[in-house]
DNA sequence: TCGTGATTTCAGTTTTTCGTGAAAACTGCT
DNA sequence: AGCAGTTTTCACGAAAAACTGAAATCACGA
């Protein structure tokens, strides 16, 4: 069967079948990456649905496509929300709220990372910290272990400082930061190879 | 109690508690961290035992300390040993088996930094890479639709990737890329200013 | 203010992940 | 090979997390 362009129906309804099926990959994917983010898989899919859709969805529109409960939309969007990686739209003339996503892909990242910096290094640090205040004077005198001890925590506080630090200055939540530093360093003369781990489009 | 410094059995006995609680703390710290990055608790714990102590312990060691079965050892370290996180020793004339851990805390970054892409990333990569296979030509007489779709997907595919690129150079198993990477954008001068998310030692 | 439809909350249920302990497999030694 | 100590495996139970559905709450328009 020759495939004429333009819209007859017939190449039409199988252009939808064929967006559908890309979209429930990518939704399923990005759900399945949720799970490994500890995050929920709904909330990836709520945000994975809302992004590769590019159009303001309601509740009702999310819980039809990816079958589940009124209640787990509200949560997984008030989350997402939270994150700032989706915001709410309101129709004129439509009492319901609609959600669309962040389409700018460099700026979902950077509030990616920015939560995560939030949720995983920040509670350590604290941590960190409040242990060294548990023991205020380390001196020369002080036992070999004790020293060690110290030093041992004084370098993770160090390394997560930094990568913090660094997180701030690149994924704060204005500026293009994250993308110029990656561009910045993926030219930097500072590896030798560049080796992929992945498998690259390799089967069939 | 004024205390002198020096080896008296009083002073030395609080010393090892210090020492105890210290540890302890970190460990239940890094512990809690482990779950918000989708590994498990113990696993998290049995890396920080070996971090902050600094010498080869044997499974009954880690068990006694966590207060975990011989399997929840067993499986834990099997995983750490994969991350390249800790390595087995062998003490001479003693059969078992003993395990100590990367001391440096940038080659320990980098250990984890890798395998969280290898984990998190690649997989998406490949998944978007197959998404694409799926619809081999478009062209500008598809459906407005269909192209957005790519864009999108894309989009997301070139961000991952680049980080993923990126990771690579600096994490890899050998070099001291990461640190390198660190310092070298701590100083550039792409940000403004240095806000600390995490609260600073504030508290009493 | 009331009524209607949308949204949030939450106790109970399901699903998933984690951890246990004992049996099986393995290892180096005699 | 036989043995004693060590490690791994795995079926099962415990714990945690996610999800549901319906009642309660909220918000807008008349």
């Amino acid at each position: 069967m020759p495939n004429s362009r333009k819209s007859n129906p017939e190449s039409h309804a199988a252009a939808q079948a064929q967006l559908r099926e890309a979209q429930d990959r990518f939704i399923a994917s990005w759900g399945r990456m949720g799970s490994v983010w500890g995050i929920s898989r709904t909330m990836a899919e709520v945000h994975a649905l809302l992004y590769i859709t590019g159009s303001p969805l309601c509740t009702d529109d999310i819980m039809d496509r990816l079958g589940v409960s009124r209640g787990n939309v509200s949560m997984s969007v008030r989350s997402l929300l939270e994150w700032s990686v989706i915001e709410k739209v309101r129709l004129p003339g439509d009492r319901k709220e609609y959600f669309s996503a962040e389409q700018d892909v460099w700026s979902m990242m950077r509030a990616i990372a920015r939560e995560r910096i939030k949720r995983e290094v920040a509670p350590l640090l604290d941590a960190l910290d409040e242990i060294g205040e548990l023991e205020p004077q380390i001196d020369s005198k002080s036992p070999e272990e004790l020293r060690e001890l110290h030093q041992r925590l004084d370098d993770v506080r160090d390394g997560f400082g930094l990568i913090t630090t660094l997180a701030h200055k690149f994924a704060g939540p204005r500026g293009a930061g994250l993308q110029t530093a990656a561009k910045l360093l993926a030219k930097a003369p500072v590896g030798r190879k560049t080796t992929h781990t992945a498998k690259k489009k390799g089967k069939a």
